[in-house]
This record gives C-alpha cells, sequence and structure tokens, in this order.
RNA sequence: UGAGUGAACCAGAUGAUCGCAGAGGAGAGAUCCUUUGAGGAAAGUCCGAGCUCCGCAGGGCAGGAUGCUGGGUAACGCCCAGUGGAGGUAACUCUAAGGCUAGUGCCACAGAAAUAUACCGCCCUGGAAGUUUCCAGGGUAAGGCUGAAAAGGUGAGGUAAGAGCUCACCAGCAGUUAGGCGACUAACUGGCUAGGUAAACCCCAUCCGGAGCAAGGUCAAAUAGGAAAGGAGAGGCUGCCCGUCUCGCUUGACUUUCGGGUUGACCGCAUGAGGCUUUAGGCAACUAAGGUCCUAGAUAGAUGAUCAUCCACGACAGAACUCGGCUUAUCGGUUCACUCAGAUU
RNA sequence: GCCCCCAUCGUCUAGCGGCCUAGGACACCGCCCUUUCACGGCGAAGGCACCGGUUCAAAUCCGGUUGGGGGUA
C-alpha cells in the first residue's frame, strides 16, 4: 500500500478532506482521482512516549494491511490515533478503525458485500 | 538464622502462521530463498573527544571552565589509589576541599560596638561643691541583657583596677627536624592572636577559536535570465585590538566561459581510541603483545498481530554521524566478598 | 535530530542575599452605597515548579530533575 511522505500533502489532507470520527481514531480521506490510493499515520507526541507512540503506530499499520482490500482506489487518508488509543487492545482498535473507515467515502461497498458479515453488526 | 554494606551480571524463554527493513543470491519479470535486525540506560543533552566547514588559527585583552595529592586516558568536570574533614558500633559512605596573612565589598534586625575608633562601666591623681556628685588628666579592655558570630577557651596566680601580664591544659599560627614523590603526619621550639563570607567581586595555577551530519560534498531534472572564472585598483576580517603571510571573501573597468537558487537522488553512513579471550606489567584505574569475531543503518522513519506451553507473571523504556563518561527512570532475579547481632558445636 | 530560552497568586507582571509572612493591576468572594444592576469604597482568601547544597540567613547563588516555549531544511 502506498504512504503519505509529505509534509505538504498531510497539510493538503487535512484542509480540504472530510474527517470521520470514531472512538480511537480520525480519519480524513480526500479524492485525488489516481489509480491507487495512498495512507499516512499521525501519531501526536501528546500520546506519550516514543514507545507507547510506535506501538500505536505499528498496530495502525497492521490493521490498514488487513484491511487492504477494502480500500477503493483514488483517496488520500490520514489515519490520527486520538489519546484514548494509548490505552485500547489490538481488537478494539481493529473494530473502531473499522466502523470509522465504513462512515468514509473510501469504504468499498462491494467488498464489504464479499464479507458479509461487516454489514450484520452495522 | 536475622539485619546490613559493596561489586558484577540478566532484562522473559521456546514453537507455529501472517506481515516490515537492510545485505547477499536466483530469475526476463512478477516474485522466491538465505541471513541479520534497538538499550542498560538507546533518555536528559550536563561534560569531553573524533569528523566536517569557517582564511589550519601567532600574540594580548575580554569571556568561560576546572580547583587537596599522585597516577590513568585521545580527552574530560570521568576513573583509580591515597590525604584532610563529616557520618555510621562496623563493613563502608559522603565531600566545589586553593587563597579573606594581596586588595575591595557585605554582615539585615538586635546590640555600646560587626573589625575597631569611640560610649557606658572599673580604677588612680588633681580641682570644685560638701558626703556623694560634677569637671580635668591618665590607666584599662575583666563586665555591658543583643546576635549566627563580640579582640582564643577553662582554672590558678597577679594588680589601684585590669590585661597571655605569668603559669598548666586545650585550640590556633610560624619555624626546625624526621617520614612520605606529594597532599600530609609526628615530635620539638618560638612569639602570644589572626571574626565570617571567595557557591561576593577578585587573586593564583591549569585549560579553552566558532559552528555543528539539517556539518559538508557529488550528480540529475524542469524553470527563469542571469551567474561563474581570470582580473589593474580599493576595502574588510567570525567578541575586541595588534602583527604577519596568502589572495580565501566583498566591490570592481575589462576579457572569457556556463553556472547559481529550489526540488530530488547518492556519498558522508556503519571496521571502531570495537568486542571476547590468553599471557605479561601495575595495589588499582589501565597498558603492551598474541589469538579470534564482524554484530541495526532507516529518511513519514523498520520489531506488529494471533495461538500454544513453562515460570520469577514480565519494570523503565525505542538507534538517527560515532565514541568515552556523568545524571535521571527501573518490576524483579542471580553470583561473589565483607560487617554486626543471636543460637549451636 | 541539533541548538537555545523560560518558570513568582486564577491571569499579566515587580522584586540589590536580610526591610519579603513576596508588592501592584485585573479577576473571584464578603460587606457598604443604590429601589435594583453597573460604577465606587472597605476587607479577606489565593503564589516563589520540584529535590539537594553554599551561607547565620535563599524567590534570589550553585548543581540535578520536571514542565512549557522558540530557532534550524
Amino acid at each position: 500500500m502506498e504512504r503519505l511522505k509529505n509534509p505538504r500533502e498531510f497539510s493538503f489532507v487535512y484542509s480540504k478532506g472530510t474527517p470521520s470520527f470514531g472512538r480511537y481514531v480520525v480519519v480524513s480521506v480526500v479524492p485525488t482521482g489516481k489509480d491507487v490510493s495512498r495512507v499516512g499515520f499521525a501519531v501526536s507526541k501528546k500520546l506519550g512516549t516514543a514507545v507507547t507512540r510506535n506501538k500505536v503506530r505499528r498496530r495502525l499499520r497492521a490493521i490498514v494491511q488487513e484491511l487492504r482490500n477494502q480500500f477503493s482506489p483514488g483517496y488520500d487518508v490520514v489515519v490520527g490515533a486520538k489519546r484514548s488509543a494509548v490505552g485500547a487492545s489490538f481488537a478494539e482498535l481493529h473494530e473502531d478503525l473499522r466502523c470509522t473507515l465504513r462512515k468514509s467515502r473510501v469504504w468499498r461497498k462491494e467488498a464489504a458485500d464479499l464479507t458479509g458479515s461487516g454489514e450484520e453488526h452495522a
């Protein structure tokens, strides 16, 4: 999966994108019209020391790797962690990020129908 | 057995599945295989260096740092061994510990007085009043309610009153001798007194140029019209001044050439004052010689998720140019040496 | 990553080692004034980031932590 790398791309997503709020994460999405979607992670220094920040970011990366097929192409996404994400377990983070992504436009509807289980819980 | 002191070490382990980063290999390619992958503090950025650039940099002033002695080290504010002082029954721990006898400043309140003159007081002589007062001259520093601190302390002699004025003990100073490389220690002798503060200015001794890998260097792309090299002459120097050399920098008539800012990639960048071990020297820190090993290297920044078993039930915490230290955080565990108390033999 | 700076009532700030049990302004609270509110007057409460050291004495001087802020492509 492509990553957002430049600080200018981050500020572009923050200013133009539409945010969706979850319990532990904030997801900002902006359409780009390209062939692939790109994801960036934002973990603030307010969350704690380098160890906790690394842990949160790695868990978010692992979850996005699992949900890679659910992303429709042509979007730039920034996943930001809230301060409550420090105490959350991996399963809680997984569920919250999945629900927050479903509220945004990047979620691929037919893929969700393919798995079938996500719609039932919502 | 209990209580304690010091030093060294470990920092969950094993297996399976899906993923991440570097290196090597195979393949036309997609991709696959092998291997490696955070710490004792990686932290704080408090010191010291390597490395790079600033004109390789001489002298002085200013500024800063260190401060018992000897040694170790590339260097240090670090380490080791000792000295003095403080604490502890002890093992042992702590210690910015040069100089107020170079000079200056300060010592609030209180107190007669805060560094030393005076005042109250005590005593002697003379005079006046006339029975305890005053004045003048002189001798004193024992006493004066305070304060953190009051011209060494205690006791005895001595005196008109007193005083290191004299004596004994203690404290402190200077000198001599002996021991030690030295800090210093011990003994003897002497003169009798020197308040505290240098983490106040300062003096003395030693050391220090500045900036920092976002240092610095190489290449490519597109864009815009300037940029670079040589160069008579002039100017100027990284806190300040002076001197010297060279033309490194700025301006610059003129000549020649294509380069500069931004963005990106690469180098710097993982073999180093390296680790482990043996022998030798040294009380030790450490050093020398031999053998052996290669052990993270990213650039939005690599270690995550799930399951199983075991136990002590997992703390503090994540490399970003690299080392040597210091400081701070830390669930617990192991080993060694030593001290004290109790019991038994 | 690197290099710096700062910390005083709720806020903004003064403060020669001793006059400091830390001063001022705004805010908060109580009382007075007013028919009531505002304005005004009086009063009270509320602080030297933390831990050690030097000194007779520390907000101040010296170390170390903690928490903020800034610069740098």
